[in-house]
DNA sequence: TTTGTTGTAATACTTGACATTACAACAAAG
DNA sequence: CTTTGTTGTAATGTCAAGTATTACAACAAA
C-alpha cells in the first residue's frame, strides 16, 4: 500500500504555479497538462488545497495562486491536505480483534503508541520541509 | 490511503505465538479467532513471514513459530515482510510528468531525494523497535 | 488409515484511486 | 447583456488491492 499520487501531484501542481505565475494565467487545464492527468482531477486537488488555505482558486476569470508565504508551507501540510481517509491514522487496525483473548483484547494497549511514534517520525520530517525548500531546489534543474 | 492492517495483523500474530507458545499448538485456526479474520487470511500472512525468514510453519502437524531472536527482528523487517506492492516505495508517483514542461521533465530530481528522506525517517523509526519490546509492552497488558 | 493441519487456487465483494463527460455557476470583456 | 473562458461538481466507469470465503490436495503424525 502506497501514499497516493495526490501528494506529489500536489507539490507538482504548487511548483508550477509558482514557477510560472508571472508568465502567463494558471488555468486547471494548463497544470492537468504538465502533470498529464484531467484537469478535473487538478480542479478536485485544488478544492482540497484551498480549503487547507494552501491556494487561492479564481473561478470565472480562472487562474489558481498559492495563498500567502511559500515557508510557512510545508510538505505534511500539502500531505494533510490531501491524504483524505483514515482520519489521519496512517496505520490501517484490524476492526475486531476477540476481546476474549488476553492479546487482542490488549493489542490496542500494546501498539498503539509504537504506531504513533512510527507516524510521528515521518510526520515531522514532513514538517522540516517547505514549499520554500522545494522552489529553491526547482529553480536549479529548470534554469539548467 | 493508509498502510494495510497486514501490518497489524503481523504483530498481532507474533505476540500470540510467543506469548502463547508454552500453552498450546498455534495453529491458523487459532490465530484466526484472536485477530477474528479467515483462517486463509493468517496462512497467506505466516507464508509471507516465512519467506523473510521470521517465523517457521510445520505442514501437516501444524503449528508456527517463531524463528531466531525477537530481539533480531524489527518492526521494519515484519513491515517489509508483509506490505508488498510498490517495490519498497511509500509513495506513488503519478506516471507520465510532461517532458516538454520544465517542471514536468525535472519532477523527479526535484522530489526525490526528498521523498527518499521522509520514508528513510519512518523506517528507520521502524527499525529501531524489536518484537522484543513488543512482547515486553505485551506481558504488562497479559498479566494484568 | 485416520485425523488435523497447512498451502494454495478459485471466486467474490468492497473500496479507493483515477479518468472522463457533461454542465451549471460564474466573472470579465466586448 | 451576451459571449467567452473558466471553475465547481455530479454522474459514471474502470481498475487494482484488500479482504473474505470455500474447497481441496499435500502432508505429518498418531
Amino acid at each position: 500500500m502506497q501514499i497516493s499520487s495526490r501528494f506529489t501531484i500536489a507539490v507538482h501542481v504548487l511548483i508550477c504555479i509558482e514557477a510560472f505565475k508571472n508568465e502567463r494565467k494558471i488555468t486547471s487545464e494548463f497544470l492537468a497538462s504538465s502533470v498529464n492527468v484531467n484537469p478535473v482531477v487538478i480542479r478536485r486537488l485544488l478544492q482540497q488545497l484551498k480549503k487547507a488555505g494552501i491556494v487561492e482558486v479564481k473561478r470565472g476569470s480562472g487562474g489558481a495562486d498559492i495563498a500567502g508565504n511559500l515557508s510557512d508551507i510545508t510538505l505534511f501540510d500539502v500531505y494533510n491536505a490531501v491524504e483524505s481517509v483514515g482520519e489521519g491514522q496512517l496505520f490501517h487496525f484490524h476492526d475486531n480483534p476477540n476481546p476474549r483473548c488476553p492479546v487482542g483484547k490488549n493489542i490496542h494497549n500494546i501498539m498503539d503508541e509504537r504506531l504513533r511514534e512510527i507516524q510521528e517520525a515521518m510526520e515531522s520530517r514532513m514538517r522540516s520541509i517547505t514549499i520554500k525548500n522545494i522552489m529553491d531546489d526547482a529553480y536549479q534543474y529548470i534554469n539548467s
